[in-house]
Formats: structure tokens, sequence, C-alpha cells
DNA sequence: TCGATACAGTACGACTCGTATCGTAAACTC
DNA sequence: GAGTTTACGATACGAGTCGTACTGTATCGA
């Protein structure tokens, strides 16, 4: 019936939430195929106004006409608002900051630096609004698992490689550890603060990381 | 022209933002008084409904029927949403932790798992819904300065106390400090994840307080 | 050619916000 | 007690956006 559930990332998302992608290689659906440039079109101008003018204040018509269609061609391929900016959140990819990396303090860092200046206010945003969202459970936790979940993993395995190195302490509770750290920039976020250089270096340092710096 | 500027708190809040309060004694304006026992119905109401249900699905309309109002009377109390809810968890005071303790850290610790337990999920919702508020920059900032700074004040004030009774280490930037603490619950919120059990003290422990353990 | 789908354009209902207006009620002043 | 001033309940209104449904046209495969 719905074609954004018949296509939907089968295994991704289960349930309702999935964005259209992926076709299965050599089995074309009938009709008219999507035009994919329109799909890229409706994440950019999506991830610009969210830059720009924030999560409440981009609606779906601002977001359709920057990227030069209809409303209707937004709907037909994200399931609501909520829907949408969560896909063009997760094509932008994971910040950052190699896990395989001998140096992984440095990597930590960095990935929080970026973190910091690129992503911290949308989600606080994007979140917050989300939280309280009319009844939609569902797009909220569907938020968190395909873009906070991802991140978080990204940060505590880069906590855990920098124990393993010796570049931070291994008696660390690393899910508390990347907690402080990337908490640390949302409080900046809620108090309206701006972070002072070196923020992220020295937050790492608090937990005990002053020897290994690099 | 607007009671709501005549009577605003006079030096609290400068500008346009300020809640209703406080008759300069002996000078008693003309007309019908204020319903307080309104007043006080109509925060508790929104405060019982921000808790149950969040900002977002707070209406003004279900604030007042819940405090027996007509919803004029909750416009003619307080400017708009925001202010309505900023005022309401302003009444609620500040969390605990006595800043003169003897034993600041436990202080730091109560106030964080209280934090934790009331505030975090409100603070995140609204904060989150205000950073995208349609124009309504001055309502962000407000809350921010009624609400937020009051409370990192508080949390920071602890910390430079226990800094001083050798509780945390004195190298520690309070600030930072603060932030890193008090983030990580919202870094929880932000994730849907359960505090664990002693979380507080584990995280304070991180920051080098692992001596001074009461 | 035919069926299926995408597309632009548009209209619609639903919801809540914040404002304005009505008549009535409650305080103070003269 | 009459008049003034403000609060109050009730209600209507405009504005904005969401998500849905429907048109007619365009583009694909069979």
């Amino acid at each position: 019936m719905t074609p954004l559930d018949a296509t939907a990332t089968p295994e991704a998302a289960p349930g309702p939430g999935g964005t259209v992608d992926a076709a299965c290689p050599g089995v074309r659906p009938p009709g008219r195929p999507r035009d994919e440039q329109a799909t890229t079109a409706i994440t950019e101008a999506a991830l610009r106004q969210l830059e720009e003018v924030g999560y409440v204040r981009m609606s779906m018509e601002s977001v359709a006409s920057e990227a030069g269609v209809a409303r209707a061609t937004v709907y037909r391929r994200f399931r609501d608002k909520a829907d949408l900016i969560t896909a063009a959140i997760e094509r932008r990819g994971v910040p950052g900051g190699d896990v395989r990396s001998d140096r992984p303090r440095a990597a930590l860092v960095a990935f929080l630096e970026e973190f910091d200046q690129r992503f911290a206010e949308s989600c606080v945003e994007v979140v917050g609004t989300l939280i309280g969202s009319r009844d939609d459970r569902a797009a909220l936790e569907l938020h968190r698992q395909r873009i906070v979940r991802p991140r978080v993993a990204h940060a505590r395995a880069l906590v855990v490689r920098a124990q393993e190195l010796g570049e931070l302490p291994a008696s660390l509770d690393p899910d508390l550890a990347v907690q402080m750290l990337t908490g640390s920039v949302f409080a900046r976020r809620v108090a309206g603060l701006e972070s002072e250089r070196s923020w992220a270096s020295r937050a790492v340092d608090m937990l005990g990381g002053r020897d290994g710096d690099v």
C-alpha cells in the first residue's frame, strides 16, 4: 500500500520508521522510478535549514521549496518531519575520529570538538522537541537508534581504545566517561555558553588522561 | 497599558519578560485585585502537566482547565507559554545541597541526583523546544537567566566549596567540572538511558574525588 | 498501447497559539 | 450608595503548520 513501508530498509528499522532506500539489486519496482536527485536535494535542504533556522522553524513547505519539489514529494520519501531530519542527519555520517587510531586520545578530542561545533545545537533542539512530540514516541526512539546511539558507540570505542593504550585510566567506566564528555557539550548548549578553546582536551584530562597527552 | 509590564519584578527581569509579582507594599493598585489562589493553581497545574505530558503537549487550555480558570486568566499573568513554564519552575526553587555544607561533596552528589530525577527531562525538552521557538529569542534567554544559570551557579559553588575543603582537586576548572557533571545527565536523557545507581558519586569520583568519600 | 508509479499543485481538516471582545464580579474612592 | 477600575469567564477569531487526499501530467517497464 504505502511504498514507504514496502521498500523501507529491511533490517535497520524494524516497524514503520525506516526511510526508503536501497532497492534490492536487479529487482526494479514497476512504474516511474524515484528521482534520486530530488531525494538528495531534499535532505540537503533539510540539513541547511536545520543549521540556519533550526528544526521547528524548518517547515516541510520551506524544505520542499528550497529543494525545488512539491511537499507531496517529501512525504512520499519521509513519513513525517522527524523521519526527514533523522534520515538527513544519518546521511551526513558519524563525525571523525578513527576508532583504530594509535592515538585514540587525540581522535577522541577531535571527535568531541567536531561534535561540539557541528552537531550539538541541532541535537539538543531535535531531541528536545521530539521528547515533547505530540504522540510520536516512535519517532523519538527511532532518532535515538539511528542518530544518537551510533555516535555514542563511536565515542565509547574511542575511550576504550584509549584505555587499552594507556592513554586513559583502565578503571574508568567508559559509558559514564562518554556521558560526561559529550554531556558537557549539551550543558553548554543548554546554558547558552560558548565552548572555550581546547575544552575537549581539558575535559579528557579531567578524567585522568593528564599523562597521555599527544 | 499592559499590567504585565507595569507590575513586573522590577530588577529581576529587565525588559518585557518578567512575570507579575510582588506588589509594592502599601501601594495597592486600583480595581479588583488578582486572585492569588488562581496564580498558584495555574503554576501548580503547569508543573504537574510538565511532568506528566511534557512541555509541548501541555496546552494553555489544559493548564487553565486543570487550574479551574479561563485561558484569558492565564494570559493575564504570563506573557506566553514559555513565560508560564519559566515562572512555574522558578517557583519550585533550586534543588537541594547546602552551599555552606562542611561536606560539600555529599551535597554535590545530592544536588546531582535530585537534578537527575526531577529536572533534567523537563530541562532538555523545554530548552530544546525554546531553542527552536518561532522567533522568541527572548524567551529562551529569559529561561536561561531565571532557571538554568541559578542552578549552574549553585552547582559551581558546591564544587568550589569541595575544592576548598580538599574534597576535589584544586586544579579542577570548576566551570568545566560542573558542565561535565550536569551534562552527563543530559547525555543520558538525550540517549534515553536510565541513570545507574550511585552514578553521581561515581561521576564525582571521576574528577579526582576518590579520596574524599563521605 | 497499457499499467503502475512519481511528480507538481492544491485543497482540506485538525490542532494550538496568542489576541480581542463581551457582560459580570469585586475591590477602592468620593 | 454611585462611579471607576480592574479581574474574571466565556467565546470568537486569525495565523501558522502539520499530515492527508485528490487532481492531471510525466516517465518508466511490459
